[in-house]
DNA sequence: GGCTTTTGGTAGTGATTACTAAAATATCAT
DNA sequence: ATGATATTTTAGTAATCACTACCAAAAGCC
């Protein structure tokens, strides 16, 4: 529910009421709508597009951040009813909401397992990689959530790759 | 403050307090919240980033779209007060926000301008060339309002011009 | 069986939301 | 100056928000 949408979108009503549950409950069980929703971001991180298994040391960088690019555009566009990626999408709240804090702390997590992953091979790029693979993938979450299908979004993250490869090869082309 | 915190964001109170008015008399001068977005919105869309100056007929399309994108990058960094763009921000919302409507459909008014201007040279990669520069300028937009700035952005701008490149080249690659 | 503890529901808290009817004030032509 | 017409203000509408004080019933324990 809070992937289609947002945290704001879904009331206390319709998540005591999903959950054949009263409110009172809700917060005996949970605590907070906010803490309810940490959970559910955590339990997303840890099980969407893994990047344990995407990101192996030894594996070249280009081929790895091609597929984690090529996974994110089918997965954001695989369920028409949650597109796009649940917590770069909590993370467009403005600063002083609770959830898009927790949701960026999410994403600044993934962001460091791809920065160490790129410096292991090519340290002087890490920091641009990085800053261009996020970009790219909150790109692909957007553009699931417009309505773009798996197919467009897949050609679209080919050709971002493109991308990864050139700031590789020149990680100083600023 | 529409920029800075998004439409659900910013309150009647907030509004008519900015304006030194009463709510009537905001009512009175334009109609609705959502009526007064939308003259936002137009004037956003007007005035930050013209299409009409950067997209010239007869430009080559990759040095076109390389300015469009550096453009987006400095422009979404430059106020870190309103990171990101108006626009593309506000077409985040769920599908039955009235807010998230009226920005989707000035953002497609803003592809259709992409698409055509591609169409006049490379008929064949006008799509999937849209759909790019659509979702980097997303992605640059989201970052800016994760709070990546100006220099880091133009590196990710520059980056992904290298994806345009390759899909005016070949555009069935898909 | 009687007692305590835990579990869940009833009903309502004050705050905030976009929005408005009606009264008061200001502006205007004559 | 006066009557007519705009415009602003006062004061509130009903709805929804996250959240909780209180109460009843069931479950475990001796």
């Amino acid at each position: 529910m809070f992937h289609a949408r947002g945290y704001e979108g879904v009331g206390l009503a319709a998540l005591t009421e999903a959950l054949g549950i009263k409110p009172p409950s809700f917060y005996k069980a949970f605590g907070s709508k906010a803490e309810f929703f940490a959970r559910i971001l955590e339990r997303y991180s840890r099980s969407v597009l893994a990047l344990e298994d995407i990101l192996l040391p030894g594996r070249p960088p280009a081929e790895a951040l091609a597929e984690l690019l090529e996974g994110a555009a089918v997965t954001y566009a695989s369920d028409p009813q949650q597109p796009g990626c649940l917590v770069l999408e909590a993370a467009r709240g403005c600063a002083d909401e609770e959830s898009a804090i927790m949701a960026r702390r999410a994403a600044a997590q993934r962001r460091n397992q791809i920065r160490e992953f790129v410096a292991l091979t090519h340290p002087d790029a890490a920091d641009s990689v990085t800053d261009y693979v996020a970009s790219v993938m909150s790109g692909l979450s957007a553009s699931a959530r417009e309505g773009t299908g798996a197919a467009r979004l897949t050609v679209v993250a080919r050709a971002a790759t493109e991308g990864v490869r050139a700031l590789l090869a020149a990680p100083k082309n600023a």
